[in-house]
DNA sequence: TCTGGGGTCCTAGGACCC
DNA sequence: TCTGGGGTCCTAGGACCC
């Protein structure tokens, strides 16, 4: 019955950003690190191991983080330098494994199904290999996890950190599962959780044990992937075909802002970054998409779709500001604002535009992201500013 | 300790069309 | 006479992930 399942490794970096923090700087080896935004209202994003000792964790406020670990070492993050390093790893990754999925900034998963005999027979060889090579190649400690499919090998690298190795063979699945508690398993966020601890699952056991029937009922279509997941079931196909699907900009400001005018120059200025974004990869958007956080959090959200996509700054900050003006009716101050566009489709020259004026705009927009290009992204700003 | 910024996917209701 | 059903698109909100 086993004989077609596949082998499905899951890679891992641990810590990542903090681990490409201290490639810059190696005085930050061997303390707590955090990277994050600075200020009362940053958030850790990256928690060194040393930190996560004192409960430090990601997405921890960072004054609460400070409370925990006064001596924290907080780093302001360089996200294009880790999308690169990222990359990077990607495609040495491609040289060994026949399919790989980049699943997140630090997480890809690899497809040795059909390689055992090119590897010797000894997959788990292979995987001590690749962990050494990422260490040396890259100065990256990483975990990496074998089995059967994706979730179970996701997990497995989950109770493995940091610098963990894992195979969970053929036909254990379950058994690896059972001990573990119903939290580690993805999707499982604080409401599903208080959800099924409600009902006495607390640990994957507990899931097992039950009736299919029971678990949906609790969770409602959820249900049945929570199940197959603890009874050892899972996705086992890699998704390399990946686009994405929305491009956004938001700020929180450092003190929240009730004057109109200065939260629509705000505005303009996401408009600006989202379509400069939608530009570079010659796309256009056709639903624009504005987000609204009030001083207590409440938070709310309104698009737009337009009759025809587009890229072009000053036909989405229009429908941005007028959406913007319908939506803001409390008189209450606001603490974020965002702007996204999605709906793409490819920009092509002949449908850019149809009027002369247009064909300007776009040159000067065409100029100004040159610019940008050149000088950062602070640079220049078109006419409303 | 008051909570970032980038995303994805799902649901549910309403509009509209045939 | 107020009444069907299927399909698609749009909108708002929520849960979740890194």
């Amino acid at each position: 019955m086993d004989y077609h399942k596949k082998f499905i490794a899951h890679l891992d970096l641990d810590c990542f950003f903090v681990s490409v923090e201290r490639i810059k700087d190696p005085s930050l080896i061997g303390k707590p690190v955090a990277v994050g935004g600075v200020g009362r209202r940053g958030v850790v994003s990256s928690a060194s191991y040393e930190a996560r000792k004192f409960g430090v964790r990601s997405a921890m406020p960072m004054g609460q983080a400070l409370d925990l670990c006064p001596q924290l070492i907080v780093v302001r993050g360089s996200h294009g330098e880790y999308g690169k390093i990222s990359k990077r790893l990607y495609k040495f990754m491609c040289d060994y494994a026949p399919i790989v999925q980049q699943a997140s900034i630090d997480e890809m998963y690899m497809d040795f199904t059909g390689c055992e005999k090119l590897y010797n027979n000894d997959l788990p060889g292979l995987m001590r290999t690749l962990q050494a090579l990422v260490k040396k190649e890259f100065s990256l400690p990483c975990t990496i996890a074998l089995s059967s499919n994706k979730i179970i090998s996701k997990i497995a690298t989950g109770c493995m950190k940091p610098e963990g190795l894992i195979i969970v063979e053929h036909g254990l699945e379950k058994d690896f599962l059972a001990p573990l508690d119903i939290a580690v398993i993805p999707g499982v966020g604080t409401k599903t959780e208080k959800e099924l601890r409600k009902y006495n699952f607390n640990t994957i056991r507990d899931i097992q044990k039950a009736k299919k029937e029971t678990i949906e009922a609790i969770l409602g279509d959820h249900g049945r992937y929570f199940y197959r997941t603890a009874i050892g079931l899972g996705n086992d196909v890699l998704d390399v075909g990946w686009k994405r699907k929305s491009i956004s900009n938001e700020n929180t400001f450092m003190e929240n802002i009730s004057d109109r005018n200065e939260l629509l120059k705000n505005l303009f200025e996401l408009t600006e970054s989202v379509c400069y974004n939608t530009r570079r990869y010659g796309w256009k958007g056709k639903t624009v998409k504005l987000k609204l956080r009030y001083s207590d959090f409440s938070t709310i959200t309104r698009n737009i779709t337009l009759k025809e996509p587009t890229n072009d700054d000053r036909i989405v900050f229009d429908a941005v500001k007028s959406i913007f003006l319908k939506a803001y009716t409390r008189k209450f101050p606001i603490r974020l604002l965002g702007v996204g566009l999605t709906q793409f489709s490819e920009s092509k020259d002949e449908t850019m535009s149809i009027f002369a004026e247009d064909e300007k705009r776009m040159q000067i927009l065409n100029a100004v992201d040159k610019l940008r290009k050149k000088f950062g992204d602070d640079a220049i700003h078109t006419g409303k500013l």
